[in-house]
Order: C-alpha cells, then structure tokens, then sequence
DNA sequence: GGCTTCATGTACCGAACGGTACATGGGGGT
DNA sequence: ACCCCCATGTACCGTTCGGTACATGAAGCC
C-alpha cells in the first residue's frame, strides 16, 4: 500500500503527503537561512528561493512565528545529529572527544550552520520565544559527552562537570574566533594549547 | 565665550550643539539598543523611546544604516573603555588579568551590553556592513592584554598568543554560558577550574 | 526690525511585509 | 462519471517601515 491510500476522513492525511511537503519546506527552509541569515528571513523572499508562493508557506506553517518555530527545532536537530556522533564509542578519551568536537564544529563544510547557531543565540538572548529552544540544551545536552568522558577516565562528578564546560567553553569561544577572523592556523594552534593545558600531555 | 557664539557660515556649527545632540541622541540609543535588542529597531520605536520624532533621526544620522553604524560603534568604543581598564597596571599576572575580565564580562549590570556584543556579532557573521566593525577588534584587541601579562610572566610570543587566545575563548565561551543558564555558581565554579588549569596553581 | 538659519514637528509617499479571500485545477474515492 | 478535497496561485488588505516635503517657530546676525 502506499502512504496515500488510507486517508479519508481526517482532513490532514495523517502520514501521508502534507507531513511529507511540510518536512521537505522546512528543510529547504533551514538551508536558506544558514545561507543568508534568519534576521530579515521573509516569507516571500524565502518562497521566492524555495519556488513556492509565499502563500503555501503560510497554508503549511500558519504563522511565520511557527515557521521560525520549525526552523529552530529542525536546526536544533541537525545539531543533535551531529552531537550524537560524539557520544556513539564510549571507550574515547576526553582528547579524543574533544578533538571530534572540535574537528566537526570547525569544519568549514559546517560554517554556515555555526553561524546560524550564532545568530540564534543572539535571538534567543533576547528573548525571542522561537529561538528559546536553543537555550534550553545549550549548555546541559553538549556537556554529557565530555562529562562521560572525563568520569570514564578517572574525574569525579564535580571535577568532571567543571571541566567539561571549561572544554564546552574553549570549544565555543574558538570557534567565534574561527569565525571572525577565519585564521583557521592560528585558531588550530590555540586549540592544540588548550589541549596540552587540558590533559597536561606536556 | 559659549559654545553656540561663533557658528555662522557652516552649515553645521563645528563644536556647536549639533554635534552635542548628535552624541546624546546616539548614546541614548545605545541604551535603548543594549535593553531592546538591535534586531528590530525601528527609527519610530527608537524615536518615541527617546522623546524625539523619527524624523529627527534621520535629520541627524541621515539614514537609518548610518544611525546603526554609529550604535555600533559607540557600543565599541564602551567596550573599549572597560577593556583599558584591563591594560592599565603593567604589573599584573595573567591570572589577575583573566580574573579582572572574567569579573567585568560577567556583572550583571553589564548582561544588556554582553547580549548586544552576542548579537552584533550574529549580524556581522552575516557580512552587516554596519556590524563589521566588531569583527575587526573582536580576537586583536582583547588578546592585546593577556598576551602583554603573559610575556611578562615569562611565556615566549608564539606561547602567549596562543594562551592568550585560549583564556580568551573560554571567558567567551562560559560568558555565553552564564548568559544563556544564568547559573552563576556553575559557571564561576568552571571559571575556577579553568585558572586552575591555566596557571597550574593546584 | 527684518532676514536667514536651523531644529523640530506633521503629514505624506512608496515599498515591503504578514496574512486573507477567492479562484482553479488535478487526483482519488464512490 | 461525478464529486470533493486540497494543494497552489493571484490578488488584495491593513500595517509598518524608511525616507521626503513642507510648515513653523525660535534664535542669532546685519
């Protein structure tokens, strides 16, 4: 059977094309606000670059406040995506970890999206509601895998979480360095020294 | 003599009260920008914020662009005023100094500036002309300092700039933090252990 | 005292926006 | 074959925006 077969009485077709379009627009959607931005994101400029009416973008989404809603969340996905590859071998050092981290938040396939999680920070400090989702696991959902880390390789509770954030922190603060300036040498070489100073590897 | 006595053939009195107005009107954006956000200022909202008409705005500034290029920069050259106060005794150690802008980053009378910082930068991530600026300084003239204290303190110069740039970065990374959390005591607790790492003092 | 200059306000303009009303056309179910 | 549902488009509405035209009144200069 196909996914359109069965839908009759509910005026959405509950698994079938509308989630479908809904998804795929909303993809499309996060692509073109990690390319130009989310600040002056427009429901007819973003339907003009989609090939939609800015009309079906409202039929879809309602509102462009639950638009931006699904384009955070979905944003905020991807992130988890990438997140979950650090946690996936529980037998890494805090190194190692750390130098994933690093190597998959500076890889400059990545920078557009770093810089949309930017810019959504700065939403999101200032209260915009759609945005606030970010805060939420901004700091707690990055920090487990290092704290795992750390308490595997000897650290206890305290210690661990203290100097995971340290490392979340460093990681963050290089990477809008990164960003900035874009002098990846120098910003490679600053991350090599945090290492030294963070596992003492002299 | 007063200021107003001798405009006359200049279109614009050249010490005169123009310039005065100008800079007060902009400081009070500043203000206005650092507790609303820059996102969504509009010339209206700014102007009835401050007790002049819109037009009055673009009558000083010109255009909305120029008024923001100003904002920008005003709000630099405060940064710049709390940042020489990090530079002034030559006689510090690293650690006084990564304290010292670790204590004024995170006081929570400056948290409005400290967002403004975070969302200028998301703008000019975004190629803002008017938030440009901002990139310029944002690694140079902060590491400045830390790499004078950290020479000082015996460090070769590839050394310092790199430890320079990491203590940078992570007072960043764990202003984000506290911004985003709130969590004060987990972040100075991090904080701590940071200095610990970074000055070895177990 | 008359003239100019300038700060300031009111009213307006065109553009872009988010959102709505309505038309239309195609595909699936009976 | 008919019908209905729904995806999609076009045209429009009211609002807000940045920016402009013009009026007005006060202050300084001859």
């Amino acid at each position: 059977m196909t996914a359109t077969g069965d839908a009759r009485r509910a005026p959405v077709p509950p698994g079938g094309r509308r989630e479908d379009r809904r998804a795929q627009l909303v993809e499309a959607a996060v692509d073109h606000v990690a390319a130009h931005g989310i600040a002056d994101l427009s429901l007819r400029r973003l339907g003009a670059a989609t090939g939609v009416s800015h009309r079906m973008l409202i039929h879809y989404f309602g509102t462009k406040e639950q638009l931006l809603v699904e384009i955070v969340r979905t944003s905020e996905r991807r992130r988890r995506a990438s997140l979950s590859r650090l946690r996936a071998e529980p037998g890494r050092s805090p190194a190692d970890v750390a130098r994933l981290l690093w190597r998959q938040l500076a890889d400059p396939g990545a920078a557009g999206e770093e810089r949309l999680f930017f810019e959504i920070c700065g939403h999101a400090l200032r209260g915009r509601p759609e945005a606030a989702p970010v805060l939420e696991g901004l700091v707690e959902d990055w920090l487990e895998p290092l704290v795992a880390a750390e308490i595997e390789a000897g650290a206890t509770p305290a210690e661990a979480r203290n100097r995971a954030r340290v490392g979340l922190a460093t990681v963050r603060g290089l990477l809008l360095d990164l960003l900035a300036t874009g002098d990846r040498a120098g910003v490679d070489a600053a991350m090599e020294e945090f290492l030294r100073l963070y596992f003492g590897s002299e």
